[in-house]
Formats: structure tokens, sequence, C-alpha cells
DNA sequence: GGTGTTGCCGAAACCGGTTTCGGAATTTAT
DNA sequence: ATAAATTCCGAAACCGGTTTCGGCAACACC
């Protein structure tokens, strides 16, 4: 028969950090310690303290502990806009990560959107200055990213989702696309390609660097060598992609396979080759990188190698709470693989370049 | 020459009351009186206060005022990812919308995730007891919704994504969904169609009910009376959209137009009409509804009644700031007509609904 | 048995605002 | 001219926590 109903909530029903002292007979300043760890209260005080909060469901007001502290508990996120990749398709997944895992550990996340890098610049400053946010999670890391060297002078925490060249000081999580490429050249050549095509998207994004080092790292794995002709980029959207895959299609010796580094850009081969009467999977193979939804659509169906975005929201604030706890930043890294999904746009190639080429010939006279 | 450069930045170089009352030779409880329009101020300390302010730059700290006030000038929004409805497309610009009319005016925005009530009332319930929000965003209006019921009795504002019925107290914003499946039907008769089915969506959501009586009106407008063999619901997915559209089609006397409550359903139809041997624009018309990019992407594109989710979060935002201000819920009540975009799903009739359950017949055997 | 240490906690200042209260100066009423 | 009412601002308490400081015990040391 524990005493339970002791507590009158005189005011709006909260437990404040006083209430709790007052059942223990101490005072508020000793709960805090208490509760915060510091060296100078005794351990059996401590223990009496943790439990007897966890008993009246005290929970501090994180605003309270600002304004001495300086530290809201809370993630900031500031989304773009205004470009229309692919990694719209995933905020909400992105979201949930982030949110969960904010979630358990009693933060929690301002989120914020901005259409430039000026806008982006101005929330990500009002937001620091107003305490909104403790640190920031920053997505789509660019290979020359303003938003680091600012959040750096500022001696702000801040993650990337996506690594960056000559990270000094910064933490990251990012999927090891280069892999990804590289496993896609090896698996279409297994299949049989010998004419592999990539098609990068912007180049500004520091991934597409990567990605293209993976895939030249697998043509060169199996002793093909790198053909300028085959190498499209700044493709993010079906309409980029088809006309990339038109073009190279339309090649003197065109590829029987072609990686894309975006399943947006890939979704723009089908109409493309649709349009030369090429069937996807037999006369053209297709590898896609992201996993959106609108690749199960189409038939046959896109395979490509899917990205969790959960799971990169859920480290990326993990990380991000380490960091602003006090953790190195250098420390918290962490990189994962992206899963290959088959779903049919892939197969031994029904003829070869040479064979393709003409059969593209006759079809378009 | 104004005497700029006096501030010193002896703190952390945020400007605080204490330093612009300093400035002015007041007290810092005067300062904030004046700016927080209390009637014991002389109108020419006011305007000496609030231009002196404006100049230094202070902005209130939120978390400093909200340890008096009890709230934070923030905003909540918990967002459901369980369901794969078409909703989730809209997040971007939902939250663009949002964060927009939030930041303008000094506000911040608290997101968080469930994926079950249960969690949804938790996290509700978290972000109040923390104070992370001084009202709530609340998407998708459902029919019975736990949510008002239980944000009701906390006293804590909110505002809704979608109208409810006998909202006492209740504020929202909402598109006429009913008025755009009424203009389709009239749209469809005027293009020849005397038989027209619909496919809603599911009936817990608030929005599927008034957007069947839209339907059923635009029906009786034009002296066409319902069949109940023509009305179909719960299709959220292409897959129960193309499910739904196949079996309205092997009817006896099939529709020549489907009106959909939502464009995602309505995608289904597209492969429907394709096993059936059906061209949709002429064969088959279908109208949409919500405005989805991928509505685009299909050829002919999907004539759809498009929503704009960036101007519903600009206004539930607006809303509820006004509602936590002081505003009577009942009197923030908003609604719009969602704008029709022609694409090429909608056309004549090339048959009447007997000749084309024929032609289903021949092709199908 | 005095004298340092050390362990542990209470008291009080503090963070950056808001709000109450009281009183001086000015205006209005008598 | 005096009393009463008003206007307007300073002083100080307050919100719910954190952090500094000092001192009382208990313990160790010589």
């Amino acid at each position: 028969m524990a005493a339970r109903g002791w507590n009158a909530k005189p005011n709006g029903g909260r437990v404040k950090i006083s209430d709790v002292a007052g059942a223990l007979n101490l005072t508020k300043g000793t709960v805090s310690r208490a509760l915060n760890g510091y060296p100078d209260i005794a351990e059996s005080t401590r223990l009496r303290v943790r439990s007897e909060a966890r008993r009246m469901g005290y929970v501090p007001l994180s605003h309270a502990q600002a304004i001495r502290t300086g530290r809201t508990r809370s993630l900031g996120l500031v989304w773009r806009v205004d470009s229309h990749d692919g990694h719209r398709a995933f905020l909400s997944e992105f979201l949930d990560g982030v949110s969960r895992a904010v979630s358990e550990r009693d933060w929690s996340l301002t989120v914020s959107t901005a259409d430039s890098d000026v806008s982006e610049r101005a929330t990500l400053r009002r937001l620091l200055r107003e305490r909104k946010a403790d640190g920031f999670i920053l997505p789509r890391t660019m290979a020359q990213d303003p938003r680091v060297e600012w959040l750096r002078k500022e001696e702000a925490p801040f993650v990337l989702y996506g690594r960056i060249a000559g990270g000094r000081g910064c933490s990251w999580f990012d999927f090891l696309g280069e892999n990804a490429m590289r496993d896609s050249v090896l698996h279409l050549h297994a299949l049989g390609h010998r004419r592999i095509a990539f098609v990068n998207s912007d180049p500004r994004y520091n991934y597409a660097l990567l990605r293209k080092e993976g895939f030249l790292e697998g043509l060169s794995a199996r002793g093909m060598r790198p053909d300028p002709e085959l190498m499209a980029f700044g493709a993010m959207t079906p309409e980029a992609g088809e006309a990339a895959a038109r073009k190279l299609l339309c090649l003197r010796e065109p590829p029987t396979g072609i990686v894309f580094a975006q399943d947006m850009a890939a979704l723009g081969a089908y109409p493309a080759a649709a349009s030369l009467g090429l069937e996807i999977g037999r006369d053209l193979s297709i590898v896609g990188y992201d996993g959106v939804p609108e690749g199960a659509s189409p038939t046959p169906g896109l395979s490509t190698f899917a990205v969790d975005s959960r799971w990169a929201g859920s480290r990326l604030a993990a990380l991000l709470i380490d960091q602003v706890r006090g953790a190195s930043p250098e420390e918290l890294r962490e990189t994962a693989e992206a899963r290959f999904v088959s779903r049919g746009s892939d197969g031994p190639p029904s003829r070869s370049s040479r064979e393709l080429a003409k059969f593209i010939n006759h079809a378009s006279t």
C-alpha cells in the first residue's frame, strides 16, 4: 500500500522540483544536483531522489532549465523546399526517425523550412539566437557547404546527413552510396553487360562525387575502362533522367545497362526506353538508388538500392544529442549500406551494344 | 550618424531586456510592460522603448517568457506516419506553409510523429506537459476524433485541418471537397457522361462523408439518381483504387466516368483500364482530387482538383496563433476551394455504358 | 584530543523575463 | 488652496529550475 494520492496538485497539476524536494525533506537545489549527477550528493540520496521523482512523475520543464543552462533539449531541422529532387519523398520517414530518437530521450524537434541559401541561413540564425535549438541536423551535405562554415563559426553543434571532404570537427551519418554504385556495376557485369553507363545527379552534392568514384571503382574491378560518353550528370528528375537516357541510347555504342545515382532520374528511363521500343529488364537494364516508393509502380519495377531514411533520421538525432551533451564531434560518425531491392529492371542483356544500336536505328527510322 | 556600436556584447552577444532598459534609463519591468501593451505606460515611453528595442535588435527569449507566462510561442504538429494515403506526399508543402506563417510571427514549430492513436495521444500529452507547444494543428480530421475530445478536456488550443460535425468550440481550415465532387459530376455530365461512379476513401475521415454528399448533390443537380452499385469506398491507395475500378468496370452497366475522392486511388484506374483494353480519357474518364505530383506522370495525365497544402498549413498556423492569443475558436474557421487541373483523363465518352460493357466482355474473353 | 580533510547538504544567488504593488508627480475635483 | 483621483514608473517578488558557496558532521591523521 504505497501512500499514493498525497499530491494535492495545487497548480496546473504539474509536479515541480520543489514538490519532489518537499516530499523528501530536501531542498530543490539538492534534488536538482542529485538528478543531474553532481558528485557532491550521497549515492543513497541520489537513489531516493530518483525513485521519488519517477514515482511522482516529475519531468523538468525544459525551458525553465534553459534559462540557466542555455540549452532547450531540442534539435533543429531546416528543410529545403526549393529543390525538386527525390529527397522530399522521404521527409515523412526521415522525420519519423528523428522524432522517435528525440522523443525517447525526452528531447524535442523544431522544424523550419527554407527556400534558399539566404533564408536557410537566416532561419538557422533565428533558431540559434532564440535558443529554439541546441544543435542542427543538416540534410543533404554539399561539397562546399556554407552552413558548415557558419555553424562552425557560431560554435553551434550540428550533424550532417552525408559526408563531407575534410570535415574537420564534423559529425555525420551517411549511406555508402559509392558501394552501391560499385555493386550495381558488378551486378550488371555479372549479368553479362559489358557497356554500362552512369547517370549521376548534381555534382554540387557531395554524395554525387562519391557515387561517381564507386561507379568507376566497379568498372575497374572488372577491367572495364570508363568512357566519358557514358557518364552523364545533373539528372535529379524523371524528365532529366529521360533526356539523359535517350541521349545515351542514341550513341553509336549505346549502353545495355545504366546505373542511376537517383531513382527519380531512373524513372525517366521508362518513357525513354518505351519511345525507342526497348523493353526494360531485357533490352535495357537499369539500376537505381534511393528506394523511392514510385519505383514499385512501373512494369517492371525499378531495381534499386534502398536507403532507410527512418534509420538515418534516428541515428542523426542520436549523434547530435550526444554531441550537444559533450561528445567529441569527430567521433560521432556513422555509415550504413543501402539495401539492394530486386524488382525486375535488371537482367541479362538481350542484345550486345552493337545489335542494340542497330535495333534502335531501325526502330526510329 | 546614429550612435551605433555602443553595445559591448558582454555575454553571448544577445541583447537582453535589461540592456534595453539600461540604454533608456528605465527598469526592465517597465520595458517589459511597454512592449507587452500594458495600459500603465505612457504612449511616448512606449514608442521610445519600441524603437530602441528594434534598433538594438532585442528579441525576448521565448523560454524565459514561458517560465512566467506558461506559453512558449510555439505550435505543435503531430504527424501520423502509419497510414499510407496520399497525404504524406504533401508533408513538405504543408510544413512549408506552417513554417512560414510561424516564422513571420516569431513563433516556432515543434514536430513529432506517431504511428497509432495511442502514441499520438501520448505525444500530445508530453508536448503539452512540457509546454513544448501552446496549441496543436491536427491534420486529417476524423468523423469521430478522439483528439478533439481530449484536447478540449485539457483546455488546450487546437485547429483542425478539416471540418467536423458539431464542432463546438472548434477552429478549422478546410477545402470544400464536396464542391469539387459536385463539380466533377457536373463536368462529366457536360461531357456527355450519363453513368458516373464514385470511389470514396475511408469513411472514418470526415471529409469522405462530405465528398459523398457533394457527389450526390452533383447527380441530383442533373437529374441522375444515385446507384448503390456505382459507389465504392475505402480506396486510399493505387491498389485499392485499381480493385475498385476493375469491379466497377465489370458491372453489367459499367460507368463511363469515375470520380475519385483521392488521386492516389485514381491512379489505380490506369492499370485497371489498361488490363481491360480501355483508353483513359476516351473509353473511360476519371477525375481525381488532391493534386498529387504523381498525377502528372501517366499518359494521359490525371485531371484533378488540386489542393494547396502550403496555403492550408499557412492558414492553420495563423488561426491557431490567433486562438492562443485569445481569439474565440468558433470565429476561426476558414475554407477554400480546390482548383481544377485539366490534364487529359477526362473527355467525352467514346461509348455508352451498354456498348462499353459489350466491349469489355469481348476483350476479356 | 586538537586539527585538517572529506562528504554531504542547506541557503541563497542567479538566469531573463513577467507581474504586482506602492508611491511620487501630475492632473482634476472641490 | 487642499483633497482626491489619475498617470506613470521604480522596486521587488515571482516563475522553475541550476549553480555557487559555505558550513556542519564525520572521519582520518598525528
